[in-house]
DNA sequence: CAGTGGTCTAGACCACACT
DNA sequence: GTGTGGTCTAGACCACTGC
């Protein structure tokens, strides 16, 4: 029962013995179970099995199990809620929604603004550049799903977006299911293809826009822009979205907290 | 041993009740542990006492301890170290520096370019405006300090900061003491005034330089500057800094990672 | 009431750093 | 070796939810 180590635990070799690749129980586990949520065992929103049941099933005390899911939760995988059970963490029926989104009205809050309208603007299917390709670790040529759409709060157009997708486990998406669906954009990805956002990267700069840009969020072409480029990745730290938005900060801001 | 409710524990009376006000030990030692810091008892990089000796100390187990010491490790005002103890975070000798700064070059990471350059513009006292006032939780018309600076990288004027202190706390600062000191201000801050910044909250926007923030960062008047606006807050929520940053953001961008 | 996560304890042992 | 933090266990009890 003590057996810490596993796999991945040659004592001695030749191996370069860089890396002790020690590794405590409650990490296998918790590797045990994020395969688990990847392979589709338990779907978003559906609870996972009780600490109890886990340790029974790896042959582990509950705190091992405890430990394990604490971590994941901390990543936002998985959400506890006391005396009713761990649940798998969604997109959608989100309490908060819009997790990856930090702009803010300067007064109030996205609440008092109510709900986004969204236009798709365009969404069609290309062949990845080199730049894309390499953004969303696929090779040149490979298809891609491009979108462009906008954001408005209060009837203002705000945010302007263009994404690109790896058309392989996007294959049917189209501008119509885009505009049907209401809700976050990455809960669609969630319920219709299977995709889960799990964590994200944005680089942001302060750009002009070009001409179309500057129409579409009607602003005058001399209005600087916030520049966000986002890599959003699933599982595995696969890349599965490549966003890049511009933002309109005459009465809004990209909030942060620094710690 | 059990004694879970110790104050602010009222089972019963006219209160509104809506607060429970149940807290755990572990959050009872936290708060202890976090007196101890602001009132100076370890100072920023020392090492406070085992968690065996704070559990004697507290009369409670180890474990109760160490989840304590958890939490305030993950808020980044300890640090666990293996073998060695736990030690008051600290903004000086930190592995990584500028801890609360996010820009990066785009190329390389801030290691490669080298240490900045600093440049102390201005540094002078005046009495709070209405809205540095509310910032730093002051009245209008109380003494606060002004700094202004330039950083550069690789001789590049990259940022330009203008930042106001409350002048008590700040008594003593000045223009020669800044540039005298080599390394983050933040440390400075520690080292010298017993101020310690723990937490920040940045609003980012898009925004045109005015004619001698061109001039400073050596850019045209129409190049989009990224605006960033910070107030940096010691122990108790208390903000202690005022900091509007204008980046450049040409070679530079603002990293931000989402989970 | 039973079932879930949340807290607390006590003890054993492991990994790491210094001496 | 000694002392530190880190892991793991087993068991008891508390707080919350829903039947």
């Amino acid at each position: 029962m003590n057996n810490h180590t596993t796999l991945a635990d040659t004592p001695s070799s030749d191996a370069p013995a860089l890396t002790p690749a020690f590794s405590p129980l409650y990490q296998q586990i918790k590797g045990l179970i994020l395969q688990s949520l990847q392979s589709g065992e338990w779907k978003p929103g559906e609870s996972i099995p009780s600490e109890m049941e886990l340790a029974a099933r790896f042959r582990v005390s509950q705190g091992t199990v405890r430990k394990a899911i604490d971590e994941l939760a901390s990543d936002n995988l998985l959400v506890r809620r006391q005396g009713k059970g761990t649940f798998v963490a969604t997109h959608a029926e989100q309490h908060v929604q819009y997790r990856f989104l930090k702009l803010v009205p300067d007064q109030g809050d996205l609440n008092t603004e109510g709900p986004a309208q969204r236009e798709i603007v365009d969404c069609k299917r290309l062949r990845a550049s080199a730049e894309i390709a390499r953004a969303l670790a696929l090779r040149a040529g490979d298809a891609v799903l491009q979108v462009r759409r906008v954001l408005s709060f209060a009837g203002v157009p705000t945010i302007l977006e263009d994404l690109w997708l790896p058309g392989g486990p996007f294959k049917g998406l189209t501008a119509e299911r885009l505009t049907a669906y209401h809700g976050p954009m990455y809960a669609l990805f969630e319920t219709e293809f299977g995709v889960r956002m799990v964590r994200a990267e944005e680089k942001i700069r302060a750009v002009l826009p070009d001409e179309s840009q500057s129409q579409l969020l009607q602003v005058p072409p001399s209005t600087p822009l916030l520049s966000v480029e986002r890599i959003a990745y699933t599982y595995n730290n696969t890349p599965m979205e490549l966003r890049r938005g511009f933002y309109r900060t005459d009465s809004h801001h990209y909030h942060n907290a620094l710690s």
